[in-house]
DNA sequence: CAATAGTATT
């Protein structure tokens, strides 16, 4: 055999060997040491294939491979670990390997393109420049018209809130699966486009687009947002319709659709059949929904049960069971709760849990406590938890303290660049102690930035059918009966719930 | 090799 041909035959060996061992970090340092004894680590075509083998489960060993190549890592080898990052934690980095990518003169394929859209989707501060240029790179190679790639697109745009972007983009895709469908479907949940969330949903039924468990999912969390009862409920008929059983997602989700809705009945039913599939989502959405309803003590109850069920409470179940003791005025179960968080179950408190404690204890009045809290905390506290210690200060006559917060919070409003909800919110804050002066700085302040808050509305379904209201709206052709009746409600001393 | 529950605050 010649010598050409023997090297090519231990590489093809190599490479097999490696692709044996896809996820298996001790087998693959193994083989990668056998590549390196065989000097065939350097060869481009080997590193890529260890790279693509090491990245899913074991990071520094795929650099390792990585970087071992010469004279540069192949495109492959750069895909495998943009990918790995893509879907990590962190995905930033992949943004880094892509400029390298570029300077080495590799252009972005198809799977380099799919995950670093993947990353911006998942990243918390992608800038929508970083989106506009992958949507070029799409256009420029021609990828736009792949379905995957489109989806991903859309995706991304969705998840900076540039939900009319995508929608758009829908209206021109050629083809759209239900994978499209349900991305944009939970994109519009989560920043609140809930109304053409649900309108998306019924787009996919009238033209015959399969509705799979993802959609229900994604569906019913727009009714919660909405509160619409009338629909939900018939996403759930159609889910009993369709599956054999509740997956904790979906159980998980008709407990949130029902609990913002207002019908614990219906929620508590749902609950009961999901003995089997109870997980920390199933639990926390519970308890979530009677404490909502100011049934505290029953939601910690809940929150005991879990635990003895086997299932161990989670970050988001402790802020739940905090919220919870506060909304319901149980602080001392609360304070106990927020010890034995990092106590016994070794949860680190976040933003959220510092938060709610100060609220918690500032209601019980416990304000030197509170700015304990605050003092205690690892990182500088956010708008929120100044915001809570400021209620506090105020609620207990501590001019001096509060001072201090409102000079503090102002700064941070000024930095940060807000939008108008919380500087409305804030001014509300003030309007509240009579602090007009403060009220003006702020409310011209915005006029100096341009913003303005969404005016407020609610939703009402009656038959199947919402209506929206805005905050004195007087256009309805009924209105003045509706303001009548609700005269009515107040003065006749009628009582809710 | 496309998307994925449950929380808090405005």
């Amino acid at each position: 055999m010649s010598g050409a041909a023997c090297f090519a035959d231990a590489r093809a060996h190599l490479v097999s060997a490696l692709d044996a061992c896809i996820g298996d970090s001790r087998h693959l340092k193994r083989a990668l040491a056998r590549a390196v004894v065989a000097g065939l680590l350097p060869d481009p075509f080997v590193s890529a294939r260890a790279v693509a083998a090491a990245a899913p489960c074991d990071l520094p060993l795929a650099y390792l491979a990585f970087r071992a190549a010469v004279p540069r890592p192949s495109s492959f080898a750069f895909a495998s670990l943009i990918r790995a990052h893509s879907a990590s934690l962190d995905p930033s980095p992949a943004f880094s390997l892509f400029a390298a990518m570029l300077r080495s003169g590799l252009y972005p394929d198809r799977f380099v393109l799919l995950s670093l859209l993947r990353a911006s989707a998942r990243c918390t501060n992608t800038s929508p420049s970083t989106v506009l240029f992958l949507h070029a790179v799409a256009l420029r190679r021609g990828l736009h018209s792949d379905l995957h790639v489109a989806t991903s697109l859309l995706h991304a745009y969705a998840s900076l809130g540039l939900l009319d972007v995508s929608l758009k983009l829908l209206d021109e895709m050629p083809q759209k699966s239900t994978v499209t469908y349900n991305a944009l479907i939970s994109c519009c949940a989560k920043s609140a486009w809930y109304e053409h969330g649900l309108d998306l949903f019924t787009e996919m039924l009238l033209q015959g687009t399969h509705v799979n468990a993802d959609t229900l999912v994604a569906g019913l969390s727009c009714c919660a947002g909405l509160g619409a009862l009338g629909h939900g409920r018939s996403i759930h008929a159609c889910a009993v319709r369709r599956l054999s059983c509740l997956t904790s997602e979906l159980g998980t989700s008709l407990l949130q659709m029902y609990t913002k809705c207002g019908s614990l009945e219906e929620a508590r039913r749902v609950f009961d059949q999901m003995q089997t599939t109870r997980d920390v989502s199933a639990w926390t959405a519970m308890m979530s929904g009677l404490a909502m309803h100011g049934q505290g003590e029953e939601a910690l109850d809940l929150f005991e049960r879990m635990m003895k069920d086997g299932v161990a409470p989670d970050s988001m179940a402790f802020t739940t069971a905090l919220h919870a003791c506060s909304h319901c005025g149980l602080f001392e179960a609360g304070a106990k709760i927020f010890k034995e968080m990092k106590g016994v179950h070794g949860i680190e408190p976040r933003m959220e849990h510092f938060g709610i404690m100060v609220d918690l204890l500032g209601r019980a009045g416990q304000l030197e406590e509170a700015m304990q809290i605050v003092e205690s905390m690892p990182s500088k506290p956010s708008k929120v938890v100044l915001g809570a210690l400021l209620h506090a200060s105020m609620a207990n006559g501590e001019t001096m303290l509060r001072k201090q917060l409102e000079r503090q919070l102002l700064e941070l409003e000024t930095e940060a660049g807000e939008e108008g909800g919380f500087f409305v919110g804030v001014s509300n804050l003030y309007a509240a102690v009579g602090r007009w002066n403060e009220v003006c700085k702020i409310r011209n302040k915005m006029v100096e930035k341009g913003l303005k808050k969404e005016k407020g509305f609610s939703l009402v379904e009656v038959d199947g059918k919402l209506h929206k209201f805005l905050v004195a709206d007087k256009r309805h052709p009924l209105t003045m009966e509706m303001y009548r009746t609700l005269h009515g409600m107040d003065s006749g001393g009628m009582m809710l719930e």
